[in-house]
DNA sequence: TATTCCCCTACTTGTTTGGTAGGATAATAG
DNA sequence: CTATTATCCTACCAAACAAGTAGGGGAATA
């Protein structure tokens, strides 16, 4: 399950990716208009920045803005960095891989079984972006 | 990702299926063979048990084994049971379904992707067994 | 009737989730 | 230059969950 946080990540993007090319957007203006908390929203929001996802702007007439288009900005990449592995198990996942000891064996049903949802999964969320949200 | 707990669970189960139709194992010896802390263990197969994955047998020469056949026992339902939802969302969830607030809207650009992944996942889910784990 | 093994309740410890509070810092308008 | 606006940063908090532990009760069998 996507935590609450992603959740509240995907809407304040997508409110974001609505008004691209307006200038930046005030986290207040987001978290009034996507009712999400406004200091919890600051939290995610900032992380997005460091993770590349966003830019800001200080002062008055600061705010966020998306550092790429909408369609440049992948499903996958958002719920990497807000909600953790898209994997069912750390020894299938690509990006937060951790060997498990049953590893050791040359064959783990398991891990195969894991692996075909994770391509599944993959093929899904690496071809989909902000532009697909906003329907 | 999968719970410490579901990975032991599967670990217990493919013991079973492989010893299956050798009469009740006992849990020491899953726990033993398999190294997962024998309490936790019990509170996995007891609930399994509650589940109608599994069947008991009290006193001497008693223990755990298969309710159905191995190739009977799909792991989506493995996973719903000891891990809980398969989706990534409460609103797109068959068996833990909750409507969210963003639902009374006509159209959900995320939850029309989350559907497209819980179907994709579920379509290997659904269709692998503790059979297919063996290996 | 003693032993074996499942069954059940309760507790603990550590981490994650979903926040809140308060101020520091940078940019801009006047 | 200074007030205002808004991001940035640190710290804290309560509740829930994860991963176990402890200890005994009760049924079946030899």
């Amino acid at each position: 399950m996507l935590s609450k946080k992603s959740q509240y990540a995907f809407r304040a993007l997508t409110y974001l990716a609505e008004h691209f090319e307006e200038g930046p957007v005030a986290i207040s203006e987001i978290a009034k208009k996507k009712k999400i908390p406004i200091k919890f929203l600051e939290s995610i929001l900032l992380q997005l920045k460091k993770e590349n996802i966003l830019e800001s702007k200080k002062g008055k007439g600061g705010g966020y803005f998306l550092k790429l288009k909408p369609n440049q900005i992948k499903v996958a990449a958002v719920v990497r960095i807000v909600n953790g592995p898209i994997s069912m198990l750390p020894c299938v996942s690509l990006y937060f891989y951790k060997r498990c000891k049953d590893c050791d064996r040359k064959k783990c049903g398991l891990k195969d079984v894991m692996t075909e949802v994770r391509d599944a999964t993959l093929n899904i969320l690496e071809n989909r972006t902000l532009s697909d949200l906003l329907v």
